[in-house]
RNA sequence: UCCCCGGUAGCUCAAUGGUGGAGCGGCUGGCUGUUAACCAGUAGGUUGCAGGUUCGAGUCCUGCCCGGGGAGCCA
């Protein structure tokens, strides 16, 4: 008997195979029971029909508990109506241990209590097409930086010092000296850029904030580019080539991941098929500002529109929880009946709150944009009132260098400007890369470094790198888990990293 | 740190200041090539914690704890 994985049944059709595996979910009637079977590399529907396996086997099919681990023995059968495209008409079948009151049904919990059971969360079936997405870009991004002759080379995770002196830092203690668990890379990155032209670094970085926003992670994946003899330009060009590269390569690679997802690819498409967008960050202000339109769409006024949308599917939503609800009380109602408008007014109520919460923001960013200071950072609301207008990710380049870190080189023909470029990406997400040219001249770093009165000390090697055959450069930082998310399509960047690390959150 | 929302059965949620409920899940039985299966029965509660107002508090008030969303900060 070959011993195979669900994700290979494709070979088998017709055979006889054994698989080991959990079971997910059951379904029983009087003389057939449907067992969904999840073995890591795929879910299948094993069919176990008491003719077939005799009483002994059947009755032991009958009382399966949910995520019981199982050996099972069957024949491959096309049925394209099934998941995965394959089922199992089940022959021998036997428990390898038993599981009991399995905390995770298949009806909807609450993000609290599922990230409290996040060690059992993985198994489901939306968590196993994430992770596996995850790895396909992880992949897809080794490949595409070997293929172009970059080296891996990873920078420390204790630090010394504060590497751009702005971020709230994890403390630790380095043999009696105080460190820092690492928040970038990046100047680590440039001095391994001067000794092997292009590297990249991939690892985990850390940031202190209380932050509770569904972009942010206390300890996050970020991956960083740095390419000496690059400009800012060159760097805009190997941002999005990258990009839509890695893109293209997950579409193709996860098609059946995204569509468990019920991803609409739409813009992951055009993000691989059109020019990215790119824009000054004078440009980009003038437009948040409603100053400037484009293609005849002006900012304030869509997410008016999208105001208006919303209140009027909200009180859609509304009418249907009323609709719903009248009809359980109605009398002569059958159980099964009450029972599904139970749990369509559950979910309703819930998006309702999602909607309501969106409605809420609405104004407070459409003031926000109208009042946005030239100067400023963007904050979350900016960046999605700037990419509601584009179909395609946004490249804004050129910051005003107060609000960039000091090692950002200033834009020689307006000092006022540092070459740094944000890529902002569509439908929501915003900012999943950062990066720019880094400054090339040695008094004006010191300057910076005075100026965000950093320790001197601490840098001194790393001003070395002006002291010793300094040339142009640039890199760029890409968050892994906010370009999963993008990818996926997904509310909150803790579904995109197995055991998210987060405010609030340090188990499981 | 600040602003908004929430905490009721194992889970998801109801309950004009007046006897705490439903669905799911569990258990028992029945029915059907089923797709979050269905039907009947059954068990299940210190309403986050502490205090206050009231004849009476899940509901009102105060403080605290926890969670969600947002601001700030950022990838």
């Amino acid at each position: 008997m070959e011993e195979v994985f669900i994700s290979g049944f494709d070979k088998f059709n017709g055979k006889e195979v054994a698989i080991k595996g959990w079971v997910t979910n059951r379904r029983e009637s009087k003389t057939i029971v449907f067992l969904i079977v999840r073995d890591g590399t795929g879910f299948t529907q094993c069919v176990v029909a008491q003719e077939k396996t005799g009483d002994e086997i059947f009755s032991i099919a009958r009382q399966l508990s949910l995520e019981t681990a199982v050996v099972i023995e069957g024949v491959v059968n096309r049925d394209e109506k099934q998941i995965g495209g394959f089922e199992l008409l089940v022959s021998r079948l036997a428990v390898l241990s038993q599981s009991e009151n399995y905390p995770i049904s298949n009806k909807p919990h609450g993000t609290d209590y599922l990230m409290d059971n996040r060690h059992l969360w993985l198994r489901s079936r939306r968590q196993w097409a994430i992770m596996r997405v995850r790895n396909q870009l992880i992949q897809a991004i080794h490949r595409y930086f070997q293929k172009n002759g970059f080296i891996q080379m990873d920078a420390p995770i204790f630090t010394g010092n504060a590497c751009e002196g702005t971020s709230t830092l994890f403390g630790t203690d380095f043999f009696g000296q105080p460190a820092y668990l690492s928040q970038s890379g990046q100047l680590y990155g440039e001095s391994m850029a001067f000794a092997h032209g292009k590297i990249y670094t991939f690892g985990p970085t850390f940031r202190a904030e209380k932050s509770k926003t569904r972009r942010h992670l206390s300890e996050f994946w970020m991956i960083e580019p740095e390419m000496a003899f690059y400009t800012l330009e060159d760097d805009m060009e190997l941002i999005e080539d990258f990009m839509k590269n890695v893109v293209k390569d997950v579409l193709t690679q996860c098609a059946s991941e995204l569509k468990i997802l019920e991803r609409d690819t739409a813009y992951l498409e055009n993000g691989v098929n059109k020019p990215f967008c790119r824009m000054t960050y004078s440009e980009a202000v003038k437009i948040i500002r409603g100053e400037k339109e484009v293609n005849g769409k002006n900012s304030i006024n869509t997410l008016e529109n999208d105001l208006k949308e919303l209140q009027e599917k909200i009180r859609k939503v509304q009418e249907e929880i009323a609709e719903r609800t009248n009809k359980t009380k109605q009398s002569g109602v059958k159980q099964g009946e009450i029972s599904f408008h139970k749990s369509k007014i559950d979910a309703l109520t819930g998006e309702l709150h999602e909607l309501e919460e969106t409605a809420k923001n609405i104004p407070q960013w459409i003031e926000s944009a109208k009042n946005f200071k030239e100067g400023g950072d963007f904050g979350g609301s900016d960046e999605t009132v700037l990419t509601r207008l584009f179909d395609v990710p946004v490249m804004v380049f050129n910051w005003p260098h107060e609000v960039k870190a000091f090692y950002m080189k200033r834009d020689e023909k307006d000092s006022r400007y540092a070459r740094g470029v944000d890529v902002l990406a569509p439908e929501g997400f915003g900012e999943i890369v950062g990066g720019g040219e880094r400054e090339t001249d040695l008094n004006l770093l010191i300057g910076k470094i005075r100026e965000n009165e950093l320790p001197m000390k601490e840098f001194e090697w790393y001003l070395d790198l002006r002291r010793y055959g300094s040339v142009p450069h640039s890199g760029f930082g890409l968050g892994l888990e906010r370009f999963v998310a993008w990818i996926c399509g997904l509310h909150h960047v803790r579904e995109t990293i197995p055991f998210p690390r987060m405010y609030g959150r340090l188990f499981p």
